[in-house]
RNA sequence: GACCCGUUAGCUCAGCUGGUAGAGCAUUUCCCUUUUAAGGAAGUGGCCGUUGGUUCGAAUCCAACACGGGUCACCA
């Protein structure tokens, strides 16, 4: 650890800081002014005739990221959240300790300036130092300054570095901070509570989705870590809390890619007495409050592709969705062995034996996904593939369910919740069944839900927004790992293995 | 999982048809009190991702593997 040869000549600089009373890192350190206030506060110095003034004094703290050493002179850019200051330091100003400030503080430090305002001959508005005092000691050099960071993979591995080299990184993250609070906001001011559920289940629920597994020492038992909080929700909603939702992650033991992170973050919110229809009104509410309170425009690009906010959305029937976007003959919709032979002269691979509701799926992923651009609701599902949403009371086959999609990928999902005890346990066997012929990612008993089914739960519409794919859609970023502040990677080998002796 | 591309100094990158490693920045020493990627002079710094193979000789050609990126597939 730090025997790279520029890491071993800083931690040398650190020690003689020391040794001559300057504490590396000391903590008696007290804030100054932000970066940019300074320049506001100080912008009418650009206007006066001899450009300085020495009756003002100002502290402002920040990381060094440009130094310019002249002799007995220097100028030192530092950098705090909010921007850079040019500093202007002097032998005069400092006395002796410039020459070891020369020799000792270094790009990468943290720096606490104090000055007065002035404008330099080349019209930058500049504090010039009276002190200056190191803050923190960086025994880790800084990436090159003109070319910065660019390697993708030590942008994601080392997300601390990759802030402060590229400060523009930050800007997804804050619109998802704010995003999220507004998400709070909304729910909060239609009554909704906010709770958490548990992330170890005992069984892995509420998704078709395989679980990652860990184990309770003291129990000795194994957990899961949740897919879904979608059936401890239903459960809170039995036990009387009428508008819930939670905010949080959820962990799917699968593939990544630049859409699939295995933790994510996922709202799911919960409505006794009201309906699917009633959630598809309340997302396009969400969908217009979270673009005023970000300013968001109403068209947006995403990926090369502009996509269209406005509300209300589209809808169309999963069915005709197939016919209509994605110009499939109805004729070929009929049978299964047809809608077979159509995919296996598209090229396309399915397993074989699967239900028409399973080919319907296959067909929609592969004709219809990719052109839902403008926000679209498909409604109508096939029952088989939604085993928690209620039957249509006239087409048992169909569920009261829609989901959302945006530049061709999935945002929302929600449906009128099944609270039929009875019917929800045969559905859980069903899972069972097609769990055992091959399909490990199917819905495993869940006996407890069902029994709290059998006390009783109002009828409720429910529904789960991803919160990753909704930041990605309005930061225009095509990875998730843009939006994710420490995405999962792969460990690397790692050179630093500690060695027993 | 399949295919394509990448991996060379702390960072950003060159390195042709094989002949034994380069630049800029950073860093070290020196000069320099208004610089803007500051400037000038002289240095240091490399298991060329890993492991094999071909060859008199491999950063370079071949294979496998690792990690990353992209496209597709799978998956919500």
């Amino acid at each position: 650890m730090f025997d790279n040869q520029y890491e071993q000549l800083r931690i040398e600089k650190s020690k003689n800081l020391a040794s001559i009373g300057k504490s590396p890192y000391p903590h008696n350190i007290t804030r100054g002014i932000p970066t940019t206030e300074f320049i506001k506060k100080y912008d009418y110095i650009q206007t006066q005739e001899n450009k300085r003034d020495e009756s003002k004094s100002e502290k402002v703290i920040g990381r060094i990221k440009f130094l310019r050493l002249m002799g007995k002179a220097a100028f030192l850019k530092i950098e705090d959240s909010h921007g850079l200051l040019q500093c202007y330091v002097s032998q005069n100003a400092l006395g002796d300790w410039f020459v070891d400030v020369k020799k000792l503080i270094e790009v990468g430090d943290i720096v606490a300036v104090e000055g007065f305002p002035f404008v330099t001959k080349t019209g930058e508005l500049s504090l010039n130092a009276k002190s200056l005092e190191l803050v923190t000691k960086s025994i880790v050099p800084l990436p090159e300054k003109f070319h910065g960071l660019k390697d993708i993979e030590l942008r994601y591995r080392r997300r601390y570095l990759d802030m402060i080299m590229n400060q523009e990184v930050k800007s997804n993250f804050i619109i998802r901070s704010k995003m999220i609070k507004e998400i709070r906001n909304f729910f909060d001011d239609k009554n909704f509570m906010e709770v958490e559920t548990p992330m170890m289940h005992e069984i892995a629920g509420g998704a078709n989705a395989r679980p990652f597994v860990t184990h309770h020492n003291s129990l000795g038992v194994d957990r899961f870590l949740r897919i879904a909080p979608e059936l401890h929700l239903k459960r809170l909603v039995v036990g009387g809390m009428e508008s819930v939702y939670e905010i949080n992650k959820n962990f799917r033991n699968e593939g990544m890619d630049h859409t699939h992170n295995p933790e994510f973050t996922s709202i799911e919110f919960y409505q006794a007495y009201s309906n699917y229809k009633d959630l598809m009104r309340l997302t396009e509410e969400l969908f217009d409050h979270l673009r005023k309170k970000l300013e968001i425009e109403e068209i947006i690009e995403y990926n090369g592709k502009k996509v269209n906010l406005s509300t209300p959305f589209k809808e169309i029937s999963f069915k005709n969705a197939l016919i209509e976007i994605g110009e499939i003959d109805a004729n070929i919709l009929k049978d299964t062995k047809s809608i077979e032979e159509f995919l296996k002269s598209k090229k396309i691979d399915f397993k074989p034996g699967l239900s028409r509701a399973k080919l319907y799926e296959e067909l929609f992923d592969n004709f219809v996904e990719k052109k839902l651009i403008n926000p679209t609701y498909i409604t109508e599902y096939p029952i088989e593939i939604s085993p928690l949403s209620r039957r249509d009371d006239e087409d048992s086959s169909i569920a009261q369910r829609f989901e959302l999609f945006v530049a061709g990928s999935e945002l929302a999902n929600g449906f009128n919740e099944l609270n039929d005890p009875l019917d929800q346990y045969d559905r859980f066997l069903d899972q069972i069944n097609i769990k055992n012929s091959g399909d490990d990612e199917a819905h495993a008993m869940d006996e407890d839900f069902v029994r709290a089914l059998g006390y009783g739960m109002p009828p409720t519409a429910g529904e789960g927004i991803g919160i990753d794919r909704l930041v990605m859609l309005l930061t225009n970023s095509t990875s998730i790992r843009d939006v994710i502040l420490f995405p999962a990677m792969k460990p690397v080998a790692n050179e630093d293995t500690i060695e027993v002796e």
